[in-house]
Parts: C-alpha cells; sequence; structure tokens
DNA sequence: AAGTCGCACAACCGCCGCACA
DNA sequence: CTGTGCGGCGGTTGTGCGACT
C-alpha cells in the first residue's frame, strides 16, 4: 500500500515558476499567511504541487531574504557550522539571517568546498588533505568516501581543559578525532554541558535532538560565558560568532 | 559567429519524522 | 499500537548563461 502522492502530478505544473505564478502565490501568502501547502496551490488558483509552492516561497520570494553574495565573514561562519553541524544546512541556514538552506547547500557545493580544498582542506572532514591517509584524504575530496552518518567529523571545543586530559587517557574517540585539531577553528567553547563519555547511545532521532541542543546551549558568541547557555534555549545576545544576528525565524512574522 | 564547457542556482525527488485518528 | 497525511530536509538534476576555444 503505497503512500498518495503529494499532489495529482499529471495537472501540475513543471520547471520555472512565471512572474504570474510568483505574483499569485506571494499575493496568496500576504493574504492568508503559510498555511497548508497542500491545500494552498489549489486555493491559490496554482498548478503546483505544494511542496514546490513552500520551496518556491522560502528559497526565493520571501521578503526577509537577502540575495546577493555572501559576504566573507558568512562563508566563514558555514565553514565553522558546518565543521559543527555536518550537512544539516537547515541548522546552518537558521543561523545566517536572510539565507536559505538551498541556498547554503548550493554556494557550499560550488564555492566553499573549492575554497577549502584551495587551504589543502577536505571539506568533507575539514581535515588537511594530507593529513593521516593519503588516499582516504584525496578519495573524500572526490566524494567517494561517505561520511560516517552524516554526522560532524570534529568535535573539539565541547570538552573543557580538563576532559582533554582525561579524553588522552582514554576513548577510541580521543584517539580518532579529539587527537587532532582543526586549525583554524577556535570556538572557545571552553564551557558546556558536562562531556559524558559513558553516555549511552542515543537513538538516531534522539541524537539529532541532542545535537541542536548543543549547538543551541551554546552561544557561541559570549566567549562560552556561562551565563548565556539557558537549557536549549538561545543566548539572547543575538551575537553569533561575531555577526551580528537575528535568529531567522519568518514564521512568527 | 558557432560550438563547447563549466559554473551557478532553481527546482525536483524521495525519504524521514511527527502528529493525529 | 498502527497506518496515514503532511511538512521538512538533504541529495540530485536540469537549465540558463557566461567564458573560452
Amino acid at each position: 500500500m503505497g503512500r498518495s502522492p503529494c499532489c495529482e502530478k499529471a495537472h501540475t505544473n513543471k520547471g520555472a515558476w512565471t512572474k504570474e505564478e510568483d505574483d499569485r502565490l506571494i499575493a496568496y501568502i500576504r493574504g492568508h499567511g503559510e498555511g497548508c501547502w497542500r491545500s494552498l496551490p489549489k486555493a491559490a488558483g496554482l498548478l503546483r504541487c505544494g511542496k514546490s509552492c513552500r520551496l518556491r516561497w522560502i528559497n526565493y520570494l520571501r521578503p526577509d531574504l537577502k540575495r546577493g553574495n555572501f559576504t566573507d565573514d558568512e562563508d566563514e561562519l558555514i565553514i565553522k557550522l558546518h565543521s559543527l553541524l555536518g550537512n544539516k544546512w537547515s541548522l546552518i541556514a537558521a543561523r545566517l539571517p536572510g539565507r536559505t538552506d538551498n541556498e547554503i547547500k548550493n554556494y557550499w557545493n560550488t564555492h566553499i568546498r573549492r575554497k577549502l580544498l584551495s587551504r589543502g582542506l577536505d571539506p568533507v572532514t575539514h581535515r588537511p588533505l594530507n593529513a593521516g591517509n593519503d588516499n582516504a584524504a584525496s578519495d573524500a575530496a572526490a566524494d567517494h568516501i561517505p561520511r560516517i552518518s552524516n554526522k560532524p567529523a570534529v568535535v573539539i571545543g565541547f570538552r573543557s581543559a580538563s576532559e582533554e586530559d582525561k579524553s588522552t587517557s582514554g576513548s577510541e574517540e580521543s584517539s580518532s578525532t579529539a587527537a587532532w585539531r582543526l586549525p583554524d577553528l577556535n570556538l572557545e567553547l571552553c564551557i558546556s554541558p558536562p562531556f559524558q563519555q559513558q553516555e549511552p547511545p542515543l537513538m538516531p532521532a534522539k541524537r539529532e535532538e541532542e545535537e541542536e541542543r548543543r549547538v543551541q546551549g551554546l552561544c557561541l558568541s559570549c566567549s562560552g560565558a556561562a551565563i548565556n547557555v539557558v537549557g536549549n534555549k538561545e543566548c539572547k545576545c543575538r551575537d553569533f560568532l561575531g555577526l551580528k544576528t537575528g535568529i531567522l525565524d519568518y514564521r512568527n512574522q
């Protein structure tokens, strides 16, 4: 029993959006807000699938989009976030006001990958290309090595100095990742939720949740000041990695 | 001027997780 | 508890355009 398609494909337009379609979509959302994407196309008089409308709105038509070139600051922020989060484009985009996950994903694949390669860094692992296994590094650069669980390769910065000491004497993880240092990544995340070495493995969904909480729970702008760690709530300083950022939440506008 | 190539980015596809009945 | 519908996400593809030969 297959799932029904998200829309009646036979009667939907595909490909590039026309000006008229854009206008209809904008007018409808202005009038009714973002709601049920599935029913939106019909209500707005569009021969498009709901997903397509959502994508078009989020990636192109939203009024709070920046458009235009990425700044150097944004470049560096993306690189840092990618080293922490991996290919979690939506999480990365949430830290870059006016940028969409799709835009960042495209930008990564076209610009930043090359930028990292030119720095001698593997864009997948953020490790130096000539570090360790040469074959592995070059293969990874060619995208032949799948990232393990799509998780960030680097966990640096989430440990205190004392944790660091502990880890040097211990686990496999310490030898495989913590022993290595990302040269240009210094987030000064010296405070953190307690590092739980013996933490039982999380279920995949929980793991992702936890991952997000780790990032959210740390204010990366306040040089790790503990006062800004407020559980899984955003720090109110609105200053992320040195960039003034509003946390993007167009849904509440 | 015509053809080819590579880049940039918009759009699509398929899967997953969550909410709900 | 299970099945279904929906929104959301990440990977991939398609297409337009400029640079180059």
